[in-house]
DNA sequence: CGGTATCCGTTGCGATACTG
DNA sequence: CAGTATCGCAACGGATACCG
């Protein structure tokens, strides 16, 4: 059991008061960063998402779907939208018939990418309690 | 935009199988990890518990829900049985009238507050959407 | 003070069917 | 192939009331 001492206190006091303050004026017009970023990205199926085109860099919609156990085109479309949208994912569309469609982490997804797989093993390795 | 070199790309490969390695005993048997450490432990009302017991150390029910803007009780008691239950946050119960009751992080609490806080801003101060 | 119990509207999401 | 549209169930979560 490693005990807190008062620099790491005071470091993550700072870092909190960091997070609030730059929040502050989306809070402000209603919107919550902190739900629209972290929880939005970070959803079950977002993250089976990224660490899919982590893996393997460039996927189609039906191999993200076969690799992807248990999900609905509905939620793959929906997720994957979502994730376009927030730049994590880029989507590739070519006209063809029948037609081709490439996602790909963008160069912020990536970085996500890695931070998330981080956040996860760390969890794996520390958390006492799994379920 | 920063390209992802080969030496990048492996590296997460690596990050991710080992993930897939650790949490496969845990999907055999219908449990989620993804879901049950991330998805729960980081959403909208374990964020701000998180970080409120973050930046003042020590607080009571209510001192939280007073806090933590548009809060249920149910919600607050919720959040903190369940962030109780994973080993972030600490309960300390006073047998007195009327009843007092302190909710504190533990040490796994405070490394992963340190986590969370990085994370969010760096989302803040990378994301290009924020709604 | 620090919760729990109950009700109930809203949302999430899976299944199915359909389309350019 | 890569989605969209619609439906309907189930879970989430807010409001209110109550309790040791």
């Amino acid at each position: 059991m490693k005990t807190i001492d008062e620099r790491q206190q005071v470091m993550l006091e700072n870092k909190i008061q960091k997070y609030f303050i730059s929040t502050a004026p989306y809070i402000d017009q209603g919107i919550c960063p902190t739900k629209n970023l972290l929880a939005t990205s970070l959803d079950k199926w977002s993250l089976f998402c990224i660490l899919n085109l982590g893996y393997f860099k460039v996927l189609r919609f039906n191999q993200l779907k076969k690799n992807i156990d248990g999900i609905s085109s509905r939620m793959l479309a929906v997720t994957l939208q979502r994730l376009e949208n927030h730049d994590i994912v880029a989507r590739k569309v070519f006209s063809s018939v029948p037609p081709k469609v490439e996602y790909s982490l963008t160069s912020f997804g990536f970085e996500l990418a890695n931070k998330i797989i981080d956040l996860s093993n760390w969890f794996m390795d520390n958390s006492k309690a799994l379920q």
